[in-house]
DNA sequence: ATGCGTGCAAAACCTTTGCACGTCA
DNA sequence: TGACGTGCAAAGGTTTTGCACGCAT
């Protein structure tokens, strides 16, 4: 989905698009990986010094009323966020060491599905995270 | 692993072990399913009513040392705690509506374990949380 | 024009920490 | 006895909220 479209669809639902808004949701759309809030309040103050955090939290409610919000979790206990622009289902590989994250097609198991299905486990969502070393952080990781 | 092993690699550890710990180890043991911080001192307080909420969470990090704990960190934000007893690593099946949990094995797919060595990324660990509706439930809602 | 969106500050929450006292080994 | 563990209260950090003003529609 592109830019424009996240925008029609933010209007089409009766958000109004305010300048602070479009940075806040440009910010996000333009990062390649999954950001903190503090990296995404840096993002946006870089644009207009003026937005204040408590805007950014008052859209993330927005960005998830309209489904597009990925609320990421990693075990340390932080939160990154992006935007779930994706037609399909996908998750990340994140470095631990560099912060990079990139999709990937999901695909659970069938054995994991059948084991679900035996159950009668109706499954509704599923949430799934990796975390390791990307390969250009390996190979420095190698050279210590 | 039974509660009297934990208590043992507690004290082997060089933990002592004190009431209130003892308590609140237990509280978590006999759940039988990832409880809220709020239960977790429910629980704790219904045996011992003046255990401090700080009291479990200093608990928090012996048990994390030991590595006997999972934090379930379900997307409405929550944090769920559960001892990791096990010998393989497993995941939850967590129902939507009665919130027990369930432990599942867990297996990749040998198609995902290909797709992530293909992009040559070092896997440390993962994260999978399944969502849905158990049988129990799931019955009671095809009711309505 | 009018109601949604924002900045600001305060409040609400959750978690951590310092300190003095208590207790396990 | 001595070090570790705990209760209490205060501090820290993050997220939410009330209010008045501003701006998009």
């Amino acid at each position: 989905m592109d830019f424009n479209k996240v925008i029609e669809l933010l209007k089409n639902s009766g958000y109004k698009l305010t300048n602070q808004r479009k940075i806040i949701i440009e910010a996000l759309y333009h990062s390649d990986k999954p950001i903190s809030m503090e990296e995404w309040l840096l993002l946006t103050k870089d644009k207009n010094p003026g937005i204040n955090l408590s805007t950014i939290y008052r859209n993330i409610d927005v960005l998830e009323d309209l489904g597009l919000l990925e609320k990421i979790r990693p075990k340390d206990g932080s939160i990154k966020y992006t935007l779930n622009l994706m037609e399909h289902h996908s998750h990340f590989l994140i470095c631990k060491r560099c912060g990079k994250a990139e999709a990937i097609e999901c695909c659970l198991s069938k054995e994991f599905k059948k084991i679900i299905e035996d159950k009668e486990f109706d499954l509704i969502e599923h949430n799934l995270e990796l975390y390791g070393y990307c390969k250009e952080c390996h190979t420095e990781l190698d050279k210590k």
